[in-house]
DNA sequence: CTTAGTATATCGCATTGCGGTATAGCAAGG
DNA sequence: CCTTGCTATACCGCAATGCGATATACTAAG
């Protein structure tokens, strides 16, 4: 029950990867990912809300309680913070490995201009 | 009318990266990519030939003419083959190169063991 | 106290992925 | 032959996903 879910939309990819970086509300996520895109992707909010609601059903993600909430300077009660899972984890691991074996043969087909 | 249509899902550049190997017709992709992945991603024909027609139309891909086709040895008749347009490659490349980038966020957030 | 930005949620529509089915050519063996 | 299984394309309807619009409401600034 855990790599069955792959491959994942770069949509949902993108959820995990901010919340990889740190526990996060959702409209949080939303501005990360628009920043780390230069404004390129930007997720709508049915996307957003629905792709987290199926990311706690599938358990790759956790809501936090209150009180382990993380101490920002303003504690806006609408806000609803996320924690990625251990499974969220790892089948972002495993989603980033695929992604670096198909990059890979992407490189051979010429693909790709630049190196990492 | 080219970086619009960013982010691709993982089957339909899979189907780009397999053209961009060599011409091929539609069942041989199907069998190229399940080669690729060491059989875990396989491309069901609804979504093969549905991805297809819509590469088509967006001119990613052309369909080769007869006197066009690679000299295999068999030549099964019902086979269709297609190509990489030059717009094609060019949104393939782009693409890529997305991946690459998010690739290496998601490695600054320890989401990827190994190298490239 | 009004306006703009923050924040979550849901609805309906459009797009996409997929399994199943249909059709048919091909190759091998009995 | 002719039957069986693989190759090959195509389409259908359903399910899953992405998205824009809308609703609601809290916050901050002026």
């Amino acid at each position: 029950m855990d790599e069955a879910l792959l491959p994942l939309s770069p949509q949902v990819f993108h959820i995990l990867v901010a919340l990889a970086e740190r526990d996060q509300h959702g409209y949080g996520i939303m501005q990360d990912v628009a920043a780390r895109t230069g404004g390129k992707l930007r997720l709508s909010a049915g996307t957003l809300y629905g792709s987290i609601k199926r990311l706690l059903a599938q358990g790759l993600v956790v809501e936090l309680r209150e009180r382990e909430r993380p101490r920002d300077a303003d504690d806006d009660p609408r806000r609803r913070y996320y924690r990625l899972t251990t499974l969220g984890r790892k089948v972002a691991k495993a989603e980033a490995a695929r992604m670096a074996e198909l990059l890979e043969q992407a490189k051979r087909n010429g693909l790709l201009a630049k190196r990492s």
